[in-house]
DNA sequence: ACTCCTTTATGTACAGCGTATGTTATTGAG
DNA sequence: CTCAATAACATACGCTGTACATAAAGGAGT
């Protein structure tokens, strides 16, 4: 009394299955992605899934690659500091659209298919605006630390989605214990907890001087015709 | 036939639970990480951890806590850019021998003790070398963005410990399209996988990059008496 | 149209997980 | 010396990933 394939509805697809997989987690978390949780959702039984994916890793492995599918692809030859902003802005918006994806990240050893196309596209960009093989290396590593790192931080601060900033600021700061932490007590208090502030403008404001660096960097190793030469305290 | 407190060994301690857990996820990794696993590793039955911790997030977030002790704690009011640079440069190395610590931050929403008291070391430190809260603001996301995000792209490498690094490279371009991605394919083959290339070293070449960064916004917002001022082309 | 092989979905089963709940032995304070 | 509090143990439940066996659908060759 085993298995017909489908009656009705369409076939199971490797796609498919991936992208109930990132619905789902979007939905909830992480924690609440599992193969059963995935059958139940496509109204299949948990072992069909093997028949299109050798194991969970392998559907780990393909929510991180469907999530790179969704950054913006700099065009090799256009303004690259333009093309790289526009980049890791995008990034930024599919990575907290998908939050479980930067902690997947530094699991996965295999980077998929769409990874590698959007890497290409970020190499190519350097690489065809004057940078040198050794000036992309250093670009690319700071850029994207820069992206993830900045993830990290954000998707760690301890803000429900429509919770009171003040509230829980005098929450934060009774847990603190009195008479020590001076400077995280007054930054925290002066500053970070301050009605104006977003922590989430600081990528914008690191991304530009981290793009700041990578342009004088590529100002010394290519100057461009017709500048005058700039002194600079560092070399490439 | 219940449990006697420990009959010979010394008692459980949250401390020693966290110390153990911590040993058991480095030398193998986080999903070998369970209850049960720990208290195995303790002589103890499962549920005598849970008189010392609520759940396994609270063991969690007790091993996240114990890696930030071990970063480097900067000095207020000594030099900064030392500080900062060796504070980074003895985190990575603290999260390379934690390698699950990374992955751990993003879904941990309570920081602990020692994490608070190294944030207030980094912010003092900068605060003391006249960094403004604003600045102090993007210098404390900027740095640790680099930080966490550099070993997220560390972490993800394919390398094992003592693999050959040729044989890797070979296996890496057979796997790629013919024929497709030339940019990614020129920047591995040419540059990424030549003998004389570590990934490893473009920390610190991202590092003195986001740190000439700060050192010029710090130098535009307060210009140190008896240097010529500089012009620079973008304000703090 | 009939066969036969491949593919895909199903069903059952197992060891391991986090932890709720209840019980008992030890400890420290009065 | 007593007694409440604490810490360790024991059992049990629903969940997990997936090995393994089975059965039905689809396609190719005749």
């Amino acid at each position: 009394m085993a298995g017909r394939p489908r009656s009705g509805a369409e076939r199971l697809t490797r796609t498919g299955i991936v992208a109930a997989a990132v619905e789902l987690a979007d939905a909830q978390d992480l924690a609440a992605l599992s193969m059963r949780s995935v059958a139940r959702q496509l109204g299949v039984m948990p072992m069909s899934l093997y028949n299109h994916l050798a194991n969970k890793e392998e559907l780990l492995d393909g929510m991180v690659d469907a999530v790179f599918a969704e950054f913006y692809a700099p065009a090799p030859g256009a303004e690259w500091r333009h093309e790289l902003r526009r980049r890791a802005v995008t990034a930024r918006e599919a990575l907290k659209r998908h939050p479980w994806a930067v902690g997947l990240m530094d699991s996965r050893r295999n980077a998929g298919y769409e990874t590698l196309v959007h890497h290409d596209a970020v190499i190519g960009c350097l690489r065809e605006a004057g940078f040198s093989l050794t000036l992309t290396g250093h670009a690319f590593a700071v850029l994207d630390a820069h992206l993830y790192g900045f993830l990290v931080q954000e998707l760690s601060m301890p803000f429900q989605p429509g919770q009171d900033l003040a509230e829980l600021g005098n929450q934060i700061v009774a847990a603190l214990p009195e008479g020590q932490l001076p400077y995280f007590r007054e930054f925290t208090l002066e500053h970070a907890l301050r009605p104006g502030y977003d922590f989430g403008d600081e990528f914008e404001v690191g991304l530009d001087l981290v793009l700041d660096g990578l342009a004088q960097r590529l100002a010394v190793a290519a100057p461009v015709v017709g500048v005058t030469a700039q002194r600079h305290h560092q070399g490439p």
